[in-house]
RNA sequence: GGAGAGAUGCUCGAGUGGUUGAAGAGGCACGCCUGGAAAGCGUGUAUACGCCAAAAGUGUAUCGCGGGUUCGAAUCCCGCUCUCUCCGCCA
């Protein structure tokens, strides 16, 4: 959520930066600026209302002290009326205050002035890109059919027990899971991030605060029963954790990791993105979460990306960073990396990594503070990434390792297997 | 799930419907004192939104959340949430 004073300080300029977003925000932006306008001159004058019925009452309680009744009884009329005066603006203080905020949340974040133009994944900026990708056989397997093949998934199990997109990881399978699950937290601890286990389910107002909700609640299951949703990602139980909260400026930055199984109802998805791996409605991911100054924002975010590099290169595959363009953005970043690494049998790049800056959009909805070197309190910028969500790694590291004599762990990873090679 | 008790500031803790944004203590910050520290003394110590060009200042709201009674609510009433104790169930 773009904040009021950001909006009100200078209207054409957030216009301007809105519409590489694509999003008109013409009408919207000077229709906010006038509800703030009301909200402002009403409540000056309910405060002011609110003031004297303050001061009459304790009046009335001097005159009933002194015993002057009748004083009394003319100051409980003179407050009688004023009170529905007060109730009015109350009331219109209260309506103002909703119009605000419903337009508000359907605007999207300001794009980083390093935001290429450009409305789809095509006009996405190569940021950088490395690793090579290996010349396969020409009977290469996808992964679907080496999961089959070496019996490490069972998909149509998963579609047995529950429903598509919902896959059964099975021996070596399973045990390569549990392997990356563990690499990327124990990396994510070498590289300085705090380790935590949220629970993965959560309520609506985490939901609201990193922005699922309101518009994105068809994405997410939902729990009638108790009005609770299963995370989307470890980002929103993470984040929350934040959540109205005034950190101190030597707690910053914060910078904590987390495994979690994510949900994702994936509605509209079809064809070749949701075959085998590339696309599931529960999968694993590591996340990484920071909050920072805002004037440490930006460093951190290379950070954040220096080290999912890391990441992608230590397990050996093809890798490409992309600068992701306006059009392509996630409604509530400032600037996203996505990663890609390529899976050689499906000849396709696959997303394994987003890394963004929200600035103080997510803050602002979250509350997210900290007190400055002047004591005074300013939201925080927040960030978050992958690292790594393991369905499409897992796809690659099977496709990209296959060889004549089975499917060869990356170095790294075998300590964490038990096993360099799948056959 | 059943019965009961409770929720006050950074923490502990007081609070008779009328200067209670809230006593007192602790913590923390700053200052004095000291060679340095401790102790001691003094001062300060919530958030949000208004007003003011801004600082100073000042207004309003906030004692779990929401509503009600009242001229006036931390205090009385109703609903919700959460915590604790006992019983039941249970990895």
């Amino acid at each position: 959520m773009l904040t009021l004073r950001r909006i009100n300080e200078n209207p054409e300029e957030v216009i301007h930066q809105l519409s590489k977003k694509h999003f008109d925000g013409r009408e919207i932006i000077p229709q906010i600026i006038n509800l703030d306008e009301t909200r402002r001159m009403t409540q000056t004058h309910l405060d002011t209302i609110l003031g004297e019925i303050n001061s009459i009452s304790k009046s009335i309680g001097q005159f009933m002290k002194e015993g002057k009744e009748d004083e009394a009884a003319n100051a409980r009329e003179k407050v009688r009326l004023l009170k529905e005066t007060s109730a009015e603006l109350g009331e219109t203080l209260k309506d103002t205050e909703q119009k605000i905020e419903v337009l508000l949340v359907t605007i999207p974040n300001l794009p980083h002035e390093s935001v290429p133009e450009g409305r789809t994944a095509e006009d996405n900026l190569i940021e950088r890109s490395g690793g090579d990708i290996p010349s396969l056989d020409d009977n290469a397997l996808p992964h679907w059919d080496l999961a089959k093949k070496y019996e490490l998934i069972d998909f149509e199990l998963g579609v047995k027990i529950t429903g598509a997109g919902f896959p059964v990881y099975k021996g070596k399978g399973a045990r390569l899971q549990r392997a990356l699950i563990n690499f990327f937290l124990d990396s994510a601890r070498d590289a300085g991030f705090m380790e935590v286990q949220p629970p993965y389910v959560v309520n609506s107002d985490s939901g609201f605060g990193t922005g699922q909700l309101p518009d994105k609640e068809g994405q997410m299951y939902h729990v009638g029963l108790d009005d609770l949703y299963l995370i989307p990602t470890a980002e929103v139980p993470v984040t929350n954790i934040y959540r109205d909260v005034i950190l101190d400026e030597k707690d910053l930055p914060v910078k904590n990791t987390a495994y979690s199984a994510c949900f994702r109802r994936e509605a509209g998805s079809y064809g070749k993105d949701v075959r085998g791996l590339n696309r599931l409605h529960q999968f694993d991911k590591v996340e990484i979460v920071c909050i920072d100054k805002p004037e440490n924002s930006y460093n951190r975010l290379d950070e954040m990306v220096s080290y999912v590099q890391t990441l992608v290169e230590k397990l050996t595959l093809p890798w490409r960073i992309l600068r992701l363009c306006g059009g392509d953005m996630s409604f509530t970043s400032a600037l996203t990396f996505d990663f890609e690494v390529y899976s050689t049998a499906q000849k396709r790049w696959l997303e394994v990594s987003s890394v963004s800056n929200f600035e103080s959009y997510q803050a602002n909805r979250l509350k997210c503070r900290y007190r400055n070197a002047d004591r005074k309190t300013e939201l925080c910028h927040t960030l978050n990434g992958s690292a790594l969500a393991l369905p499409r790694i897992m796809a690659a590291l099977l496709e990209n390792n296959q060889t004549q004599d089975g499917i060869r762990i990356p170095e790294p990873l075998v300590p964490y297997c038990g096993f360099d090679l799948i056959d």
